[in-house]
DNA sequence: CACCAGCATTGATCGAGATCAACGACCGAT
DNA sequence: ATCGGTCGTTGATCTCGATCAATGCTGGTG
């Protein structure tokens, strides 16, 4: 079980997966790596994309806003994943803002250039398919975890599910501030708070941002867990 | 503005689009072409996909379905569009379960024949990279309405959504039950009975399937629709 | 060190939406 | 026409989660 990395290089990128040396070489001549400082916002929703940017180290999270101006986080994008390709290959204006969370590095490719080697070359156009056919499984995934449980079963099968991906089946560490998380479940920060407070009837103990979990099969009874709507996370992968 | 029609032969279909009368021939003997009665279910949510489904005519739900066995409304595909892709191309299990609701016709292709197709074909590849995207777009559309919206926006920007897409300015037509559109935004029948009353304060008027719009004004004033939630349905297109 | 800013927790209260229940309208079947 | 079923509406009540407000905690900066 060889975990993920977390940093590429612009040539082993999984994207670049069976591309010939040639087309790669002339794909990157049409790109540039940008290192991008903690707090920088890669575009605006409503913006049309000039680039495809695939994260080859750190992270991108993606927000929502209302025309009122409230903010929720839908979506982290780790490396090696591609920053939503549906709005380069579509031409079509960006749904969401993206922002860098951390230090971290981007490969930017010029939009037409990449739909134009995306359309040329099958075997990227397989990689694409893929990044989009995973991505829009998230979204399903994330609207029945939406419209089918409660705050707190949201709250509890997180943390369940980060457990196992963090591979620690008696502690799960909060990637990133509570705020974010809460509204990523689509509640407050304070509901969170609640929840988790809550959900110590069921083995559970926060610790700040580390939250152990003293009793996984009450924590299961409690809330519910689905593999289809949680994310598979089993044995292996 | 010729409307898209709303029925497709085999051979006309815009997945087709661009490819040679010999692949076409070649992925089409690996198919079949099935009339559904209403109340059927296509495939259930876990199942492994066997076909890419594309509806020729007529309409697929696409229900989500909690472990308590709750069940909502998630989407609903319409004439010419590939039903999942995005379970097909990742082989992996759907995450929803389909249903017909009317007289329809799909085309069903052997899952291994239309992934290899994909791979062989560039311009097939192309129009599943198109359908995808549109499909992930539509799913963070979703996001964001549920996250950022209270339950009697969504009510009112749905009407605003439907009466531009009819073209009636004045005047929506809901396309099915009161029930499942209260499902497909989140909410329960009574809450969506009770938000559509409510807004008629805003220049509305229920009618059965019909809801007049008095006040375009006060209802958009109302619910504050927004292109990046509720799809452009701009002058064209 | 003192200070401040941002994040997290906790309490009190409010309100939107769910739930429970009753009723009416519609529709297909016999 | 009568029956039974599904769907929709309306009312009463409840509850979950939002909101408002106060306080605590932490980490960075002078």
């Amino acid at each position: 079980m060889d975990a993920t990395p977390t940093s590429f290089d612009a040539n082993d990128l999984p994207l670049f997966g069976g591309l010939s040396a040639a087309t790669r070489a002339e794909l990157l001549r049409n790109a540039v790596i940008h290192g991008v400082a903690p707090g920088t916002v890669l575009f605006e929703q409503g913006d049309m994309p000039n680039f495809q940017l695939v994260v080859m180290s750190g992270s991108a999270q993606l927000f929502g806003r209302s025309a009122e101006g409230r903010e929720v986080l839908i979506e982290v994008v780790r490396a090696p994943e591609l920053v939503i390709p549906a709005a380069t290959v579509t031409n079509a204006p960006y749904l969401m803002q993206a922002r860098v969370p951390e230090q971290s590095r981007f490969l930017l490719i010029h939009a037409d250039a990449f739909r134009e080697a995306v359309a040329a070359n099958p075997t990227l156009a397989h990689q694409v398919i893929g990044s989009l056919a995973q991505q829009f499984r998230r979204m399903v995934r994330q609207i029945k975890n939406l419209k089918l449980r409660s705050a707190t079963q949201r709250v509890g099968c997180y943390v369940l599910a980060l457990s196992k991906q963090q591979g620690t089946p008696k502690r799960a560490c909060l990637p990133y501030e509570k705020n974010l998380i809460a509204s990523e479940l689509g509640i407050t920060r304070e509901s969170f708070s609640r929840a988790l407070s809550g959900l110590e009837q069921a083995g559970l103990r926060v610790k700040g941002q580390i939250i152990e979990i003293r009793d996984v099969n009450r924590l299961v009874a409690a809330c519910g867990p689905d593999p289809l709507i949680d994310g598979e996370t089993g044995p292996e992968a």
